[in-house]
DNA sequence: TTGTATTTGTTCGTATGTATC
DNA sequence: GGATACATACGAACAAATACA
């Protein structure tokens, strides 16, 4: 009959508000909040009260606020920064293994392939074949550059399959397994054969996405993940990755025979 | 030559150390934070600056602190809330649709289902079978005990699967996916008769990964999110989900048909 | 470019309710 | 129940940063 009538605290109940408002479109992203002494008024509490409200609400990526400005804090356009947080946190004290990173990530760009080779309109390759084009003028020049063109490759694919969901958790998986490997690599031999395997890899992706083959495009992303991460698995983590191409009909010989060159 | 000499905020400093102590294991749940006094000394910094931390990884699931306790903030577990937290306004605020989280979803628990067929251990379906009977006894009864063991099922297939990272995306995006629909849900007709299907439903998917036959398990999770949420969906996102099917040889005309009973 | 006013960042002191012994 | 130490909450003050005249 009764609720429980624990103590809400108040800079909580300060949190609450000022989330709805902007969850509910009340405040849109730009938009300024009142200045802090304002908000102090308003909400009755002290100044001390609303600035933990303030620094959770900023921790949350909801709205930031900077020294001296005499308007007040800004609303944030949504970000998946505190997402990405949330899974880094998760892969550190969860232990997260690399095959567990790439079994996610094999699964969602496959359907990413999936959903684009079923669903892309025209204007959307054009998009995918421009971000191709991107990728094919930085081989061979900074590594970094040709990362950010790999990702709005990635970026464009993401958006012809449709789904935002999938396009962002694929961009979080992508910079999780990413810092993961990278404290692996000793040094990048064969970058600029690197880059140009991985550009003719995107090609065969998107070739099939064209030609509107669903099967192709994930069987093909799924090798491409295969070959390029299984040399940082342990023997058996790699044999369970080559196990998930049964469901891409891959030719288990050619994945295994990849490896070992 | 020069690095950017931004200033950084003392409370950030303060977060910064304390969470990295946590992630690296120097400081593991249930262990007590010193009181707030003492950290102020440690950090040199006054109480207000270091209350505003606190409430910053508060926030982000790390510590708990209580009224009066004696002993400092608790170190918590890891917890998927904030992921959760931070899901949930991604569905929000990006406006996700119904669609795109059944998407996701098909493709989370397909693959749960094809790599629990593929690796399941004997004591693994003992224990789905143990959930499986749980469900049984809850027909008929609580609806909410219902939806717990429902939760409990598949949370025992994760394990199964052997990925906590598509165990958990999966019970995250489960939870989204209900908090959608529950409010469009007027009144649960045949309440026994669904939960009936419901367990039915499980059944097939556990014998098919009992007989170690993914793609089998796998289509038949697919099946089972068409049939029971694709009266939900308006007519052009059926279909969407119904041309997922493809990936599983699933049959067009049986996912149509059972739509309109 | 240089002040000036305003705002946020930070500190300190104090009062109050609470949990543990 | 009382004593003690704690977190919670408030308010005033100063320092640093920003925007604008």
């Amino acid at each position: 009959m009764f609720a429980p009538a624990r103590p809400v605290r108040a800079y909580e109940r300060v949190v609450e508000q000022i989330e709805a408002a902007i969850l509910d479109g009340k405040l849109l992203p730009d938009q300024r909040l009142p200045s802090e002494r304002e908000l102090v008024k308003e909400f009755a509490v002290s100044r001390s009260t609303l600035r933990e409200a303030l620094r959770v609400l900023q921790s949350r990526g909801f709205i930031q606020s900077r020294a001296g400005d005499p308007q007040g804090a800004v609303v944030q356009h949504f970000s998946t920064d505190s997402l990405r947080g949330s899974m880094a946190a998760l892969a550190r004290v969860e232990h997260l293994t690399l095959l567990e990173l790439l079994q996610f990530r094999v699964m969602v760009e496959a359907w990413t392939c999936r959903l684009a080779a079923a669903g892309r309109s025209d204007e959307q390759l054009e998009e995918m074949d421009r971000e191709m084009a991107a990728m094919r003028a930085h081989i061979g020049g900074d590594s970094e550059a040709f990362a950010e063109a790999d990702l709005a490759f990635h970026a464009a694919l993401a958006r012809a399959a449709g789904n935002k969901l999938l396009e962002i958790s694929g961009s979080v998986v992508h910079d999780v397994v990413l810092t993961l490997v990278s404290s692996k690599i000793t040094a990048s031999r064969n970058r600029r054969k690197q880059m140009q395997e991985s550009c003719e890899r995107h090609a065969r992706v998107l070739s099939a996405i064209r030609e509107g083959d669903p099967a192709e495009a994930a069987r093909i992303s799924y090798q491409n993940i295969v070959d390029y991460y299984s040399v940082y698995l342990v023997a058996a983590d790699r044999q369970r990755l080559v196990d998930m191409g049964a469901a891409f009909g891959a030719d288990p010989a050619a994945a295994a025979g990849s490896v070992g060159s």
